[in-house]
DNA sequence: ATAATAATAGTAATCATTACTGATAACGAT
DNA sequence: ATCGTTATCAGTAATGATTACTATTATTAT
């Protein structure tokens, strides 16, 4: 894979926040210091760095895809109400019932759901 | 809520399979029943099935939601090569975590991922 | 420096899902 | 049993996140 600008800028960006950005996020935050930078570009590097495991990918109820660049193996909580997705670190333990199926497991995504200190007031 | 031939048709359907379809597929199968159902109807029932907890919904890495008429606590195995869903009927550990953290739990999605052993040859 | 080609910007296309609209059906009240 | 209210429907149009396409630009091996 060449270098590209475009590239190591999303990357930094993802690796420098501790929020979980969409794509348009992490666009918006792009064209400050690249202007002219396409969303089909923050697209295609996203999927890029996902499949090299560089950044996490999360499927939400929302519709949209965020991305996390914490790759450290973690579960998610989402608040129903506001929609914050905080980061657990202690990960749940793997079912045995896995390794007992003869299962290969490359990885996990575990969220739970809920409401958040502030929204649960 | 009223009663509905076509909802009635759609719940059976999703309870009455061990695997996890989406609205398409259940939309084909009950065409078989009810010819002129809308796909639009199947969608808005998925929905309203979702949200009173009667189904669950899976959002896979596809892009297309995934519906499961089992409701008891299980997770998930999803096969990277072949798309096939497993139930794994032994939950994961809730990390202890979320408790410390003052979150309020209302659900959970645990998806696991890998090669099944279909697959894994 | 040059050639080969990966990566980009900008735009068009895709496609799962949702919204809309006039017709139909469920069901409590009469 | 009929009526009126309105939830639900079928059919279709719209939405919006994501992906594909194309001519141009930039990286890197030689």
């Amino acid at each position: 894979m060449r270098y590209s600008r475009q590239r190591e800028l999303i990357t930094e960006i993802i690796k420098g926040r501790k929020d979980h950005p969409t794509a348009d996020m992490i666009y918006q935050s792009a064209r400050e210091l690249e202007p002219n930078i396409s969303l089909g570009t923050v697209y295609r590097n996203l999927k890029l760095l996902s499949d090299d495991k560089v950044i996490i990918t999360l499927e939400t109820e929302d519709k949209r895809l965020h991305y996390d660049g914490d790759t450290s193996r973690h579960s998610h909580f989402i608040c129903s109400k506001c929609g914050k997705i905080i980061d657990l670190f202690k990960p749940s333990e793997t079912p045995s019932e896995i390794k007992e199926a003869g299962l290969f497991v490359t990885g996990e995504k575990c969220v739970y759901y809920g409401y958040c200190t502030d929204c649960n007031n």
